[in-house]
DNA sequence: CAGTATCCCATCAGATACTG
DNA sequence: CAGTATCTGATGGGATACTG
């Protein structure tokens, strides 16, 4: 159920911890894991948007889950949200430190996937041509 | 439906690429961002293991789960699968370079999410209290 | 404009039992 | 030993329509 904690197997090689809840890579992989939060980091690098450009500049998000993704980023320290009292009501969303450091990790997952994507598309050609000649 | 494109973002911040099926960097993070592949990696990086050594390595991932994650990681040609001709089986499986090398992208993860964490944590519970007080 | 409210589905993941 | 088969539930994500 839980699984082994990162943590202590890159630094000690331990045993897993199964009682430990919040393994803090598990927290990291399950953010930056799912559809949209890394591309809300990277297209708000260059500063805030509110919420229909930001939208429009990701494509194909639905508002429901923006909104969800937007306000578990929050929560998590990785952008402010402003409201602005004004009609039309103006939102503005604009990374924290914490939101912006985040890149670092996303670049290296973007750099190793444009370095090897090639590879990665050859093997699967490979692997299914091979279960085809049965 | 489709996400942009990560590669025309970072490099040109070019608008979505809607029609790109396989974005690298969605497919990188879609086999990572799972529940088991980066512990496999970095359980392997030490040298070969077999189902049952890699399993309990890993710890709490039931038979089938870990089965399929092989799979996929031995179609993306990120490790091999070796069966031994013996009695009872023996089935070793081993990172290619390619998977080893998957290893740098999750370590960055990995270390942002060891230095960060408290604030994550913090910020989280500071937003749950300030929600509480309604 | 910036969201909510509903409904819906595919996929992931786990539990459990069984087998070549 | 190294899986497969089957069932099940949780959740993430999406389509659509509506609202303060």
């Amino acid at each position: 159920m839980t699984s082994q904690c990162y943590k202590y197997l890159v630094v000690t090689n331990l045993v897993p911890d199964v009682h430990n809840p919040a393994c803090p890579t598990r927290v990291v992989l399950d953010r930056i894991g799912d559809r949209w939060t890394s591309l809300v980091v990277l297209n708000l690098l260059d500063g805030p948007l509110r919420f229909t450009r930001l939208r429009a500049a990701i494509g194909g998000v639905a508002p429901k889950v923006l909104t969800q993704t937007l306000r578990a980023m929050e929560r998590d320290g990785l952008l402010h949200r402003t409201v602005h009292a004004e009609v039309p009501p103006r939102v503005d969303y604009e990374l924290t430190a914490l939101g912006r450091s985040l890149s670092t990790p996303i670049q290296a997952i973007t750099d190793w996937a444009e370095a090897h994507v090639t590879d990665v598309e050859a093997a699967r050609a490979e692997y299914d041509a091979a279960r085809e000649d049965r």
